[in-house]
RNA sequence: GCGCCUGUAGCUCAGUUGGAUAGAGCAACGGAUUUCUAAUCCGUAGGUCGCAGGUUCGAGUCCUGCCAGGCGUACCA
């Protein structure tokens, strides 16, 4: 099914169309402000009419007398300066709810006609290290706009550019063999805390100029190729691998190691694309350094600002880095956009990138590149979340607190259930509160980190939704219990009945969906699903507080049912396929 | 200095190419439980959308100036 809001877009915008002549008239339908204006309201009207100076309201009439939207609407009505106000009649509400149940994997929304190769560049942690808050957002944000790119249809590729390479490499090796002497004979080593190994590395090199020494021939000879100083650093990013793995599985992330696509991946590519926007006359030297200076870019003497990519020691720079992957990108994996997945602080840098790969001309093909920006996890205190000695907080251990708070109000709200059980709930709701909290915030603002706030079981919370869900499907064990055939019932119905204003209510929200995901999609706001499902949870809620649905007489419960079938439905496949938030069956 | 982001209820935040009387949650106050999970629901109260101009039928949204905070601005990523 197309959504609804593309066939009355459609419709209308033909209608607008052969009243006036013209091309190209949006009618711009969304769901109204007030539901006393009806369901959906188009307010292309007044703008058509404000850009051919004719009267907005005539216009409005004429499109109205024109559209013939029987199988969908009651007869439109037209209000104020020219409002069109739609209201969905019953049989086409009763026929998408059907339709949606009888699609239980893609609840009726069509994936796109033309799929695109569409790369996903996120999360990227620094491999020497634990994975901090720090990782959080466009690891989660990142994953989040994989799996709705992949329910629209697209083939995407997430790419994973791990901080895999550079000079830290030099400390560790030479910290590593002076730490395992044997390490030459190829033996396995086990890195229990990277933080602190990284720590202890970073002590001797600032302490002793000798391992100094010892570590930056360590990155030349890494850096040239010496086949032992790459095996020891192959070790050293497997370690790292065995950390923060198991971080991904935990956040349903949907990354593994094939998805890596580190900076020393990039390493052999490097000196060709510096030769290349060389040779294009793109990049010069200045002050020994090799540069590109993308028009428009001032620096704070006014002068040009320069896109560095070469430094005057020869070295390369994470410029060359994200061009060469850039390049990788278009000509080897084919995509058709690119997606960046960085904080905020980086757009600079990517507002560069993007000016000078486009002159680059490395593809014929327009690439369309898009740098999804984020703030900043926020302590109480406002500025970005440490913990008391000022140390970034490591997210296993913000994740592994969520579970233990989780698991003291499963204690407190259920202690008989078995402690298995209890255990898996404490995960979903401790994890899923963390992800959830992230994921209601507008990506692009700042927000204060705040355990209480998102493990809460009122508001836009996972607990909230969470407990929504398992309410829907309590309904449907006690219906086993009492002997009830819900999917007999469900089977027999032909029209869905919808007499109660609550049960009106959440028919017409549960067929949004569909429009709300092509809304997160447009600029990537999780946020907008969250508030969608929010509001869905919410009106379920209503609907379950006001209508007995096991105990409805016989021509209501088949509707009833139908309509918890699909919240539960629509809340799972959001909370657990689009924002990888784990459902519990009982909570 | 310049650039980018942010500024909306006491608090945390939404607000979809400019649309109707600016919304939600928390906190506060008042109510609802013989009924499918009260981890719920209903109601009340709470606003100079940072400030000042402008554009127009209409501005939280667009333009200009200003104020406050954050971030960035030549060889870290």
């Amino acid at each position: 099914m197309r959504t609804i809001v593309e066939i009355l877009e459609q419709q209308i915008a033909a209608a607008m169309s052969a009243v006036t002549g013209e091309e190209h008239c949006p009618a711009i339908v969304k769901p109204t402000a007030d539901p006393k204006f009806g369901d959906y309201q188009a307010n292309g009207a007044m703008g058509l009419a404000k850009r051919l100076k004719i009267n907005p309201r005539r216009v409005a009439e004429q499109v109205v007398a024109k559209l013939d939207l029987r199988d969908i609407c009651e007869s439109p009505d037209i209000a104020g300066p020219g409002f069109i106000n739609l209201r969905l009649s019953p049989g086409f509400l009763s026929d998408r709810l059907l339709e949606t149940r009888a699609d239980p994997i893609r609840l009726g929304i069509e994936a796109v006609s033309t799929p695109q190769t569409i790369v996903v560049d996120f999360s990227s942690p620094n491999v020497a290290k634990q994975m901090h808050v720090g990782h959080l957002r466009s690891t989660i944000i990142g994953d989040c706009i994989c799996r709705m790119l992949e329910f629209e249809g697209h083939r995407v590729i997430r790419q994973n550019h791990i901080g895999d390479w550079g000079t830290q490499f030099g400390m560790l090796i030479a910290y590593l063999r002076e730490e395992n002497p044997g390490l030459d004979e190829a033996g396995r080593v086990e890195i229990q805390d990277l933080e602190q190994f990284y720590r202890s590395a970073k002590t001797r090199f600032d302490e002793d100029p000798t391992f100094a020494e010892t570590a930056r021939q360590a990155v030349v000879s890494l850096q040239g190729g010496d086949s032992l100083s790459l095996a020891i650093w192959k070790k050293i990013v497997d370690e790292s691998r065995r950390h923060y793995q198991p971080i991904y599985d935990a956040l349903s992330v949907q990354l593994t190691p094939a998805d890596e696509r580190g900076e020393s991946f990039y390493n052999e590519l490097l000196a060709p694309v510096v030769a290349d926007l060389l040779d294009q006359g793109l990049a010069r030297p200045s002050d020994g350094a090799i540069c590109v200076f993308p028009e428009g870019f001032v620096n704070k003497e006014g002068d040009p600002l320069p896109f560095i990519i070469q430094k005057s020691d020869g070295g390369f720079l994470y410029a060359t880095t994200d061009l060469a992957a850039n390049r990788y990108r278009r000509e080897t994996l084919r995509a058709d956009a690119i997606v960046y997945v960085t904080d905020a602080r980086q757009k600079l840098h990517f507002e560069m990138l993007f000016h000078t790969v486009r002159a680059a001309r490395w593809t014929d093909r327009e690439v369309d590149l898009a740098h999804v920006t984020f703030g900043t996890v926020l302590g109480a205190d406002g500025t970005p979340l440490k913990t008391r000695s000022g140390d970034s907080i490591k997210l296993k251990d913000l994740l592994d607190e969520a579970v233990v708070r989780a698991g003291e109000v499963v204690e407190r709200k259920n202690p008989d259930l078995p402690a298995e059980q209890k255990a898996a709930i404490a995960r979903a709701v401790g994890i899923g509160a963390v992800k959830y909290a992230d994921y209601s915030n507008n990506r692009t603002s700042d927000y204060v980190f705040d355990f209480d706030k998102m493990l809460a079981m009122e508001g836009n919370t996972a607990p909230y939704m969470q407990y929504a869900y398992a309410r829907v499907q309590s309904i449907g064990r006690k219906a086993a219990d009492e002997g009830i055939d819900v999917d007999g019932d469900l089977a027999g119905l032909s029209r869905v009945h919808l007499a109660e204003p609550e049960e009106l209510d959440l028919a017409k929200h549960l067929v949004r969906y569909g429009d709300t995901i092509k809304a997160a999609l447009v600029d990537y706001h999780p946020n907008y699903l969250t508030t969608y499902l929010h509001e869905l949870a919410q009106k379920f809620s209503r609907f379950y507080a006001s209508c007995p649905v096991l105990a409805a007489d016989i021509d209501q419960r088949p509707s009833r049912l139908l309509l918890c079938d699909l919240t539960a439905r629509t809340i799972k496949h959001g909370l657990t396929h689009l924002l990888g938030i784990e459902v519990v069956e009982q909570m």
